[in-house]
DNA sequence: TTGTAGGCGTTATCAT
DNA sequence: ATGATAACGCCTACAA
């Protein structure tokens, strides 16, 4: 490896001067930039970013910590904060949790026990230290699944923005509208003649299950379409859930004749329990996600549900990084983004039925 | 942020010693070790990596340069190597080439034209120079699709691994096998009592197909079962091509029993179009996939399919990384890691029909 | 316009 | 066992 006085020896230059073109190539003559460009290029020279960083003690760096990174989720964040960095020249070094590999195989979607756990805490002080030692100059913390996670981070000396979480204190988070979306969803589905909506829902003490539970209530209420209790069906997020709460709603002596599955995974079980049950989707029963899992274009039909702005919200995570870097914080720190709907074939028009 | 002098100060013993106190804790008395332990803790100091990274020019840094992080295969393997790097206390930093965002939106397989554009090329040559000039001290790189990459990365002074990527020159690469995967497959279809059993090829040109290719007519000379040209089928990896070629199957005058998909996707486009031509799953035909994607597990039927060593291909990758930078450079440098059958309800036992 | 010197926070080599 | 000091490669004044 080479260094700036090998660059000026070459040159037959000062290494100041090497410096000069290297940053503020204003107060260098033309004739010696370009007899220092040479020398660089012949040497194939790069700064050392060690000796940079100490003496500028700015890194350019900022860190992910991410929860998971193998779920769908995070790869799409991820991509969406490096496109955004790369415009900026930050780069970015990343730390998994791996939180599905050492909680119960990804099953569980709820982590209070492992956060909980002093294995748990400890990974995560650990993994902070390896990211504050490596001189990050910000976070972006991705979570699994939107969920307070308030307090799970010691006190860090530089900003942090929660994607994908939330935390209850005045931090920045970027987040989808779960509400937003699921109008959308409810809104579809009423607009496409249905009033017998049934709701495949999340443990209701979840912030997302509970936003997009406001959704389908204040959805319901703007048509003056009557709420029934019974048409609320606790799940888990997870297929069987899905399957089994269809299965009950599909044996009521007034089925519904819609359903809004807060999820993918519990839409692909409701349309698995309607085929089982000899129900048609969507002559008999339409039926509407929520993710937009890649599978989802492929489902038998093609369920319709609603896309998350995932890669917008990594890049917004990103960009409001850097501005409180810039010392131009944004306002807003709880910034929610709307989901898009996705029209596929699981949901019928009953409007001339 | 401190400094090893702050610490020193408040210690009350000289830098020397608090820098012992971090590194070889040998030749430092026990209490003094503590106070000093005392004083690191009440400033919360954690020792600046640039400085150290300057000093002792050793980053413990190692650079993944990823073709699209928010592809399927990506997060696992990702995921093991940081599982792996984490025991060994080295940190990692990412680059993301964001192919599918760049190229058509992640229809694609093929990168063909994308490789050869000079926008992409600067991209790579960007990329490479950013984490070179963050002093990786060794680089994996992770394709999102087993191909050949050989020349794609510019020359560099740090090792590279190569996984879910070929090379055809003397690197280290870590991959699945194809061929043993494919056996796999259709070991499991014949041992159900198949003989007639087509293929849904990936294209004939990519390293993979051509591999699994092997694996199908392998089993069946093993076997001594005729190969019949016409149920090698060629698709394009997606669904779109494995509905068409399974349509073109059920329609010929001797339709196969079982259908080998090269992977899940084209295995989803071959089960719906058998339940489009009224033919039962796995009653009638029996079909087994290749990757395993999380949705495979839902399928009706479930689909059979070979599962991917991703993680291990991860930890594997940056074992073989270190290794390489600590002096013992493995002897096998293209290595090739087994597949798992996945035994669920799309394959039939046929022998006592 | 160009060159020189001091210091960023560590570690390693000497003395003590 | 501990302390002083000289690098590591770069940047930035300031001097020439």
């Amino acid at each position: 490896m080479h260094t700036i006085r090998d660059v000026a020896k070459l040159a037959g230059v000062s290494i100041g001067t090497v410096s000069n073109v290297l940053n503020n190539q204003a107060k260098v003559s033309k004739q010696t930039a370009e007899r220092v460009q040479e020398a660089i290029k012949q040497l194939n020279y790069t700064p050392n970013s060690f000796a940079k960083g100490l003496k500028s003690s700015q890194s350019r760096l900022i860190g992910i910590l991410s929860e998971d990174i193998s779920s769908f989720f995070s790869g799409y964040i991820i991509d969406g904060i490096c496109e955004y960095c790369d415009t900026k020249d930050y780069s970015i070094t990343l730390c998994n949790l791996g939180i599905n590999r050492k909680a119960m195989h990804g099953t569980c979607f709820f982590y209070k026990d492992l956060e909980e756990s002093d294995a748990f805490k400890k990974n995560v002080a650990s993994t902070v230290s390896i990211l504050s030692a490596s001189q990050i100059c910000g976070l972006i913390y991705i979570g699994t699944h939107p969920r307070d996670v308030t307090a799970i981070l010691p006190d860090l000396d530089v900003p942090v923005i929660y994607t994908h979480a939330y935390t209850h204190t005045d931090t920045y988070s970027i987040n989808y509208d779960d509400y937003q979306g699921a109008r959308l969803a409810m809104d579809y589905l009423i607009k496409n003649g249905n009033s017998r909506i049934a709701l495949l829902c999340g443990p209701i003490d979840s912030v997302p299950a509970h936003k997009r539970l406001l959704g389908y209530q204040s959805a319901l209420m703007e048509h003056q379409i009557q709420l029934y209790p019974d048409y609320i069906r606790q799940g888990d997020w997870h297929y069987e859930s899905g399957y089994a709460e269809c299965a009950k709603l599909l044996q009521m002596k007034k089925p519904p004749t819609a359903i809004f599955s807060m999820n993918d995974n519990m839409a692909y079980g409701a349309m698995n329990a309607a085929q089982d049950f000899g129900c048609s989707i969507p002559g008999d029963l339409s039926i509407c996600g929520f993710d937009n899992l890649e599978h989802s274009a492929y489902m038998r039909p093609a369920l319709s549900t609603i896309q998350l702005p995932l890669r917008k919200m990594g890049s917004l995570a990103a960009e409001t990084l850097l501005d409180v870097l810039d010392g131009n914080p944004p306002q807003e720190t709880g910034l929610l983004l709307p989901c898009l709907l996705k029209e596929r074939a699981s949901v019928a028009n009953r409007n001339f039925a």
